[in-house]
DNA sequence: TGACATATATCCTTTAAGTACATATGGAGG
DNA sequence: CCTCCATATGTACTTAAAGGATATATGTCA
């Protein structure tokens, strides 16, 4: 057995393609929310074994209201710490468009890898 | 327009998903050959749009043999300047399994993504 | 009043990819 | 013969993005 192929890329690897952004985006599509609440609303979509750290979803969000994907303003209200809440502008709908379109395109390169892989090796091992 | 996603992950940004692994793991299965070589058989998997820098792939091809996943040879035949020879070990075969199945399951991930985009984009835009 | 849950935010580190450059060999042309 | 070029391999430095730890604030509840 190989040791789990520890090093590149994904398998066993630290680095995980987690797409956050795409997921957050997405996520923003079902209405405003804060980015607690993001972190659970992403979850569903499969891509992290996790919940990802907190922390991380910030530096993600405050990214992207840089460049203008999302908007965001302060919720004083409710209980609890005051929340910052997020939603979407135009430029991200778009932006979440362009991700779908490039990972319906990976998405078909790695079923086409796959393919291949099967093809070479059926009938043995 | 957004600024062509400019940012983390993939669409636009630097950054790319290439596979450069598996397609080198998946080129040696055709067979024993040397680096520059391998840098055209990995081309036809469609991961890259342009051939990668040949110092990439020697990195690579280091880091798998470090990992047991390929052997190689000096080959001092023929013209030119000596060629090391790479070709795949059992536990590279195991690891080039290993991938294809994270790959299929990446793309299924990925599909349920963007059909779950199509569903709530459908109608509108 | 002190632990706890929620919530936001910043920092430093690690990993792997990008980029540039360094080396070596033999052939072709002036 | 000497330079330039194509082939071929390799090292080194830089950047990007994710991982992970930690800091701050607030209101609830025991």
């Amino acid at each position: 057995m190989p040791k789990n192929n520890a090093g590149h890329g994904a398998p066993g690897s630290g680095k995980q393609e987690r797409y956050i952004q795409p997921c957050l985006l997405m996520a923003l599509m079902d209405g405003p929310t804060h980015g607690y609440d993001l972190l659970s609303r992403i979850a569903k979509y499969g891509f992290m074994r996790d919940e990802p750290p907190p922390g991380m979803i910030y530096r993600h969000l405050r990214q992207m209201e840089e460049e203008g994907l999302t908007a965001s303003a302060w919720d004083a209200e409710g209980e609890g710490p005051a929340r910052r809440i997020y939603s979407l502008t135009d430029d991200g709908r778009e932006a979440l468009e362009f991700w779908a379109e490039y990972m319906e395109r990976l998405a078909e390169k790695l079923d086409g890898f796959v393919r291949r892989y099967r093809e070479k090796t059926a009938g043995r091992g």
